[in-house]
Order: structure tokens, then C-alpha cells, then sequence
DNA sequence: CGTGCATTTGAGAAGAATCAATGCCCGTGG
DNA sequence: CCACGGGCATTGATTCTTCTCAAATGCACG
């Protein structure tokens, strides 16, 4: 349970030093512990205050008029929710936790006098949102141009890998803290067929599970029905980060 | 045919100078005009410059393992093209024209030196980029949770006010430079299923087709149909940018 | 030991894909 | 001028995937 903010995510670029990133870690204010399946911050909410998260899973949504929700992304400990925000004058997203939470408050000016201060902490910021951007894109593909069976490999290959990352799953097993109506409104599917779909990919023996306990047992089993490949991100951003220096 | 890059996008948030402008039109190498169905940078390459669309329609894919294809977006005249993959080493979409086409090449460096420079264009881009996430969004809602006969509805009600801004559309009136297929493939179906869904909105009144022209006579209607609420970005950037101000 | 949420299962319906033709428009070459 | 071919749109018949509705099971928790 670690209660300080982690530092992945704003080390992915490798443009960030150590007072830069300690920097970030000030502008959060005290952390707030939000309950299981409570809203962090509402859909249409004026407050456009970006959100650390420091702990527990939380999902940014969306709403759409026939009463369906689309669930945009899965955030993991590290991740900066709500960053959207700061393009329009209000929340696009909802942000709700999924398991009990700890985020730290940034309010909007905070981070624009950081980052007016500090070239680096924006050339930061916007790589950081390309990089959403293109996980956005991929899973566009998925929803658009995959069976529901795809899709679910895509998702377990991806939350499996981010979640190695962050050191909450090991050996290709971790826990599934997200419900399997959560994984439908993802992934573009109904809860029922969710669980078909995971029945049956335990049927071919490419995962197992006991309880939330989720085990990952064909690594090439999976990605051979996953549609897209996984990509890295190996990112090179000395053009932008050198500049900013110069 | 306008053939120097139009400002409409520039001036979204209000936040560039005429100079500012002027200085990212200067970016952009010698015109290049792309034909029709021909690639402007395919998926994987290494060049990693950005294009901006001077003229013509283009538009930006991802290619998936089992052969198709997922459109990302639709690029319209004024919009800048493939700035997802300065976050990465390899470009992460292929960018094709649709019609004949006139871009201008943006080296990553030249972006890279002007947006050290300025703040201000930083903080443009990286508004501009949050922009694009709401918008890829958007349509991961739409393609998620919505019906085909709904997508087919937010696609040409967002076409058509994409249009409008810069005067392709007028009284909702526009030519459609885009085949049902690539329709398809924007909005996860097949191009068989959109051509029906075209005749029901015809036949129902919410769309009117000669050739390649449309017209949406009853824009109530099409909303009613559509899923999510069309969102304006009234955006308030004054954080950010009286930030870098000062 | 209920009570409430999540998962599982079945049966049937609906939506969209697939397969296969046909028609239409338009540019090209004879 | 007209036949021809290619790309796109249209249509029908059929199949397949996924949803819907409904009910049962299991499980955690007070």
C-alpha cells in the first residue's frame, strides 16, 4: 500500500529529473481517500482539478444518452487522471474509483504555473497526452475491428503488462479488481457475454482464474487471438526536450 | 482551393498571436500535393514529421493483425496530421489522402525549436492534443455503445459541423468525399451494413442523397438518433496561457 | 442466516456480417 | 460514338455474433 505518489508514469519519457518529478509530487495537495464505487470527480463537473493517483484502481467514463456508459480507460496507481479537462470548461469524464483510492488534488492553475515555469514539465505533459492519445487509438481498433474474444485477450495483455509495470502482477498473475460488467462497458460488450467469452477462453486453456486471481498461462496463446500487436513505446523525445533545454 | 494552411484550427483556443500563426505556416516545408487513394506516410515509418492539410480530405489509420482496418480520424483542411507519433520512434498511424491532397511537411525539429521558444505554442499543441483525446473519445463511445444507425447519425452530424467551421458545408448541405467503406471502417461496421443504414435514414427522412451530395433535412431528428450529445468546446485556456505569460 | 452483488447458464431474438449478384457511373480506348 | 472495365452502391439470402431476458448459483458480509 504505498501512499505516496508513484513515479512510472513521469519517468516514461526520460525527460524528467529527480527535482522535476519532485515538483509534480508538491503540486498534489493531502490525499483523499475515496470509498469503493464513489465518484472522485462527476461527468460535467466544473471542477477541472487533475487528479494524482496514488492508490487503487479508479475508471474515467463517459455517459451517453441512451443510458449506456463507455468506460474510456482503466487508470493503475502512477496514472494522472482527468487531465482532459483542461481543454474545455467541463469535466468530460467521470472519474469514479473502482477499489478504495487515494488520489492527490491538482488544481488546473497549479499545474499551468508549473508548467509555465518549466518548459520540460510541458514538453512532458504533451507527450504524456500523445501517449493517451495512441492508447485511445488502439483501443478504438479493438472496439471497432475485433471479436468480443480479441478484445478481451487485448484487454488482459494490456492491463497484465501495465500492471507488471507498477509491480501488481508477477509471473503474467494478478488480481482482477474490476467487475465483469466494468470489463463490458470497456470493451464495448454485455456482462453476459463477457463471461462467455472469459469461460471460454479458460476452456482453451489460455487463462485461469480462482476467485479474482487471474493467471495468464499461454502468453502466445493469447496474443495470437489479440488483433492488434502490443506496441512499446520506446519514446525518443530528445527533439522536444533539448530544445526546451536550449 | 485555398492553398495556404487555414487558421481555423489554430484559433481554437484563442491563444496564438497573428504572429504565432504566421510562425507555424512558416514551418511547413514546400506544398506537396498527394493524389487521390495514395499514402502521405504509411503506418511504421520512421519519418516522423507532422503534415499540415492545406487542401483535400485525408485520413489517418491503423491497420490490425487480421487484415482490417480501424480509421482513427478524418482529416478536413486546416487540421494537423500524425502528431501522435512525435511520443514515439515508429509512426503509429498511416496518413492517406482521400482526395487529391496538399500538405505541408513539419520536420519534429523545426516543431521542437518553435515550441521552446514559445510557450505559448506549447501550450497550443498541448491543448490541441487534449482536444483530439476527447474527440477519439467520443467516438470509442460511439463505436462501443451505440447502434450502427446511431453511429452513421454522430458521424454526419460531426462531419457536417466539421464542415461548416470551414465553409465546405453550408444550410447543412455538404459533398460526401468519402466511400461507405471507408464509412466501415471509421465506424466499426461493414460497408454493406452502412449502406443500409443510409437508406433507412433516407427512407425516414433524416438524410437526403444525390451522388455524392448530402443533406441533412431534419437535424432534430438525426440528433434524437445519435447517441451522445454533441459537445462544444467553449475553451477556456486562460490558465494555461496567462501562465506562460507571464 | 438472510441480503445483495457478481457470476454463471439457458433460450430465443436482434443486429450485423458474409456471400453473391446486380446495377450504375464514368473514364478510356477502339 | 460506343463497348468495355473498374470502382462503388445496392439488394437479397443466409449465417453468425452478440444481446436480451430470465433464472439460478455462489459468495462476501453484516
Amino acid at each position: 500500500m504505498q501512499k505516496s505518489y508513484p513515479s512510472f508514469r513521469l519517468r516514461e519519457f526520460a525527460c524528467l529529473s529527480d527535482g522535476e518529478i519532485e515538483a509534480i509530487r508538491a503540486l498534489g495537495g493531502p490525499p483523499i481517500d475515496v470509498a469503493k464505487n464513489t465518484a472522485i470527480r462527476s461527468e460535467g463537473s466544473t471542477d477541472r482539478s487533475i487528479y494524482l493517483l496514488t492508490d487503487g484502481w479508479a475508471l474515467s467514463s463517459l455517459l451517453l444518452r441512451n443510458g449506456e456508459r463507455q468506460i474510456l480507460k482503466l487508470h493503475l496507481p502512477g496514472d494522472i487522471l482527468g487531465s482532459t479537462s483542461m481543454a474545455v470548461d467541463r469535466a468530460i469524464d467521470g472519474l469514479t474509483a473502482l477499489t478504495p483510492v487515494t488520489v492527490r488534488k491538482v488544481p488546473l492553475e497549479a499545474l499551468g504555473a508549473l508548467m509555465a515555469k518549466s518548459p520540460r514539465m510541458m514538453a512532458f505533459m504533451l507527450l504524456s497526452c500523445q501517449k493517451e492519445r495512441i492508447a485511445l487509438m488502439d483501443r478504438l481498433a479493438w472496439v471497432g475491428r475485433a471479436t468480443a474474444i480479441a478484445r478481451l485477450a487485448c484487454f488482459l495483455l494490456d492491463l497484465n503488462e501495465r500492471l507488471t509495470l507498477i509491480g501488481q502482477a508477477r509471473d503474467d498473475r494478478f488480481e482482477m479488481r474490476i467487475t465483469q460488467e466494468q470489463v463490458g462497458d470497456m470493451l464495448g460488450l454485455t456482462a453476459v457475454h463477457v463471461n462467455r467469452m472469459l469461460r471460454e477462453l479458460e476452456r482453451r486453456g489460455l487463462i485461469e482464474r480462482s476467485g479474482s486471481n487471474m493467471r495468464l498461462p499461454d502468453m502466445p496463446g493469447l496474443r495470437n487471438i489479440a488483433a492488434v500487436p502490443s506496441r512499446r513505446m520506446a519514446a525518443d523525445a530528445n527533439w522536444l526536450i533539448e530544445a526546451a533545454d536550449a
